[in-house]
DNA sequence: CATTTAACTTAACGTTGTTAAGTTTTGCAC
DNA sequence: GTGCAAAACTTAACAACGTTAAGTTAAATG
């Protein structure tokens, strides 16, 4: 029975929300696989790539889940809470996508995940620098407000002094807001001089 | 000549400054203190602990250099701005403090870090969990962001496309700025029915 | 000076990522 | 089916690292 790409990332995530981050390690995975742990470097290059792949899945899962809408305050919206749904699915993904970070992607990956977004955002009249300017703020916000909320210490403290669900998105709506207001200024300030309709 | 914790953590920072965290480890910082690795858990419990006093140093500078000031919208981007400036002098700031998150503080010091600063959002006539909550939005953007930031491959791919420094300005004036409004709608809301004033 | 405590050192263990070398399985031409 | 090359593993072992145990030196204290 030979072993796929698929089943092993499967397990992975498996084995991640079962035991954390760190005690996430080659031998348990392939225990679980019930295959050598050297085997697993067939199909990874090593563990940075397995995490890199584990981290890309998230990212993938989230983009797809984004239907084109034709709001560009919307679609922001959905990517916000759907890659923090996507990130609350595993145990430590903040930390995991963390400890990945330097090596997971290169260029090429990179620019296509991210214009694959912000192509929806520039068709809804947003310039093309400014849609990955504010897909990388929200993306930012949502991987930080993750790592309060999966760390247990912070978030036992935190959760008794207000809602987290709320004030996620509170800081979702007020980033959101705050783009639109910056959006309504500069098309004012924009030679046509035109009036923002909606 | 005896080692002192302080010394241990400013040499602790220059080691990761020049190999960064993967290359972190206890017997590269003995050999800078010219001890031995295991003299090192005379000072901490273990290296948790460690990258936790490091972390701690982070936060602890962070509010330090935060002054009283009379507008709750200009202490909260101080204090976001002084997070990223302070996270930026070490390499893998955002990493480092990620792969020490559950166990580095206990709830007590949590709540003595948080409120240092809510207290003074408070003074300015936020309510407390409102002050809490936007504290941590802002902290969970910076963070967020850094990890961005102190990706290479990101870092590289992202600056070719917009300007890193105005980005990050852009996403907390938004966050600041979309506070603001929720504060006036809520105001506006008010049984009393007053107008802001400022 | 003697003795306790603090501040180390040396040696070594267990876990983990990873490599090297050899073995089995699979797919495929003939 | 047979032969064979590539794919998909296994076993053995190394090196790095966090950590512990036990012993040693240095400092403080009465």
């Amino acid at each position: 029975m030979k072993l796929e790409k698929s089943q092993i990332l499967t397990e992975a995530f498996a084995l991640l929300n079962d035991v954390g981050i760190d005690k996430f390690n080659l031998r348990s995975l392939a225990n679980r696989l019930s295959v050598s742990a050297t085997a697993l470097y067939w199909h990874f290059k090593n563990k940075d790539e397995l995490i890199g792949a584990m981290a890309k899945n998230i990212y993938d899962n989230t983009y797809e889940a984004i239907d084109h809408c034709d709001d560009w305050r919307l679609s922001l919206t959905i990517l916000g809470r759907t890659l923090r749904k996507e990130m609350d699915n595993y145990r430590d993904s903040v930390r995991m996508i963390a400890s990945a970070a330097p090596t997971v992607v290169n260029s090429g990956q990179i620019a296509i995940q991210s214009q694959k977004i912000s192509s929806s955002l520039v068709k809804n009249g947003l310039q093309q620098h400014i849609a990955l300017q504010y897909e990388a703020i929200v993306i930012s916000f949502v991987l930080g407000w993750m790592s309060y909320y999966q760390n247990t210490a912070y978030n036992k403290y935190l959760s008794e002094m207000f809602n987290f669900e709320k004030s996620f998105d509170i800081g979702l709506d007020s980033l959101i807001c705050g783009f639109e207001q910056q959006q309504n200024k500069s098309l004012s300030n924009s030679p046509a001089g035109e009036i923002v309709t909606r």
